[in-house]
DNA sequence: CATGAATGAGGATTCATTCAT
DNA sequence: AATGAATGAATCCTCATTCAT
């Protein structure tokens, strides 16, 4: 088992662009090898599966993704622009790479087994740390209170919902889309959908 | 190609059961069958393929949905009062209906091909019913104006987030989630999470 | 899984004669299926995996050595006549199928994983009921003292290795040769090879 | 293909090992490498393929075998202390390498195309060796009159099994077990397993 | 000569689908 | 219509061997 790592990222970037071609399980192996220029013998010297190159592609946003949150908690912000960075960066990101989006949103659930557990893991932490900053923001005031345990999924469902439709975009208008999408969401997120002067669901 | 719709159903239905403990694509035909206490033949009677009892499952879904959304409309109701009771009803069949739950969140994108093509649009007009909905919203005043192409699959994705994380939870548990769900939902997209005396994102 | 022992059988024979022609590990499955006239997926409707239809071969010939013994049990013969009797049905088998005895000779370890440990137990198994074969010549003072430990895998091992050498004559000698067999045998394993006149090894 | 025979025994040795261990089909080429400490490459420059490996095992074990018989035949020992000189060098050997007497025994069929050929070869020619010596031993009155055809694979399958045997014991009873091996198998040979009294079988 | 990453042919096994009964 | 054994295309992964460094 060989571990250059630039070749394991050539490995799964191939894997991304075909994956998001054609669907984690649609994917032959063979594929990812031509799209990564390699023989399929290769992958193997790099990855156990097929399903661990998925898992790694997760692994490797997961980090990333929480890399950045803690640069944010380190940059001492306040929740609410917290929220707004991370938006920002999440989408900023996605319009670099939008077929790392399709992945991540699509096969999301198509690990079975052990990988199918790891990817469920590497989920809940996720959930976990929005939690958590959603309780920061309710004890630091910026918030008002709600259940966490509802409120969480709902923000992570929101935003993964945004990458999926501006997937749908050609590419010229996903640019716009994506820009746009932080400031509609924090609104939607702050301030609801309701009008204030016809008052709001209770 | 026979055509019992009691029999149908008893596909369709132990396919929910099986693809919800296993997923589509670890669930073998012959499970299926097993399951609905028939042949594996049998189930060639009533369906073209695998694929198509997911994406039979969809249609029902997607049927039922769209029946219930002109009822509303029909009853005359206002926008608001409409979203509260698809909230309602749509999470008083999920507490039915763990299962169907279960696959309709997980395999939304596992149609391939042409089966996959006609799930996608399935979707597409969720979507679009979504869409109308708030801009009817919008337009009597009920709702501030938003970015509908964005909102409305953010909303769409909130209301599936909530139904999958209930999953998560234990028998027990689940229905008080379930039946808290819409309340906090509801808040949460008429009002934000804001703090009004703090000040909105703006 | 189905179960149509006649179908089994025909896999099963079918599989003898490709192993006895190109050794186990030279097979590929389709070239079982080929010889049996079925399908490559057919195999697998009565076989788990190509280890176990090598290792149902043992298994069978396993039942049928011990039925054989059992039998000669029940008739109340000697102990010498007992030997004869086994050496004779020995070799009359092989006369008729040179494939199995190919087989049962060449790949007795070429099990690996659980199927390699249930040969081995069988042939233990089989070592066990020689040795008592030939306790139960010691007591009854047809033998003199040996060590049976020792002597048992000798024993089975002669027979196994004429069997072995059989196969090597073309069809027309083979037969004369596994006729004299058991004499041969028997007088080797009785009498040994010295002179008495000269006087046996000390 | 580079030819320092020390390198070459290094690599041998290191098969004969894992062979032993795992068996040559389940043996990689890497395994063997790993154990003689060196890069799989480094095999390929003094092995043609992992089957010569297998061979040249036999080779060497052959050149041993007839090396000595050669020795003995000058010292001018008769037939009978030719045979126990033999077996007893044999079973020395064999207390010393475990392991190459594993691989002899249970790999002696493993060989497939020109390499199965060239062991098969060595075998018969062993066979040859033992049907001389049988025949020298009838013609000098050593041995009774005999099928030498039949014999000599007999005996040396007889040494074979115990070598086998032997293997199953753990460290300590096999030394003791392999020092009673020669006498044992000695007096099978000679005098056989009859009771003189009671007479041989006819 | 040594190295070990790259290669890619090869093969066991699976499973959706068919079809004779 | 129901059955379930038969089918065989499809695919993941292995591993002996090569060859650029």
């Amino acid at each position: 088992m060989a571990s250059d790592p630039a070749k394991q990222d050539l490995i799964r970037d191939a894997a991304i662009r075909v994956f998001a071609r054609k669907g984690y399980h649609a994917t032959r192996a063979e594929e990812i090898a031509e799209e990564a220029g390699i023989a399929v013998g290769t992958i193997y010297n790099y990855f156990e599966s097929k399903a661990q190159i998925l898992l790694s592609i997760f692994e490797w946003e997961f980090e990333e993704e929480v890399g950045f949150y803690e640069s944010l908690a380190k940059r001492g912000m306040s929740v609410q622009e917290r929220f707004r960075e991370i938006l920002r960066a999440h989408f900023a990101r996605l319009a670099e790479s939008r077929d790392l989006a399709v992945v991540l949103v699509r096969e999301r659930y198509n690990g079975s087994g052990e990988i199918g557990e790891a990817m469920a893991k590497m989920q809940r932490k996720m959930l976990d740390r929005i939690e958590k900053l959603l309780q920061d923001g309710i004890h630091e005031g910026w918030l008002r209170a709600c259940n966490v345990r509802m409120v969480a999924p709902a923000l992570f469902a929101v935003v993964q919902s945004i990458s999926e439709t501006a997937m749908i975009y050609p590419e010229s208008q996903q640019k716009a889309f994506l820009a746009k999408a932080p400031e509609e969401l924090a609104a939607l997120l702050w301030s609801g959908l309701g009008q204030a002067e016809k008052g709001a669901v209770t």
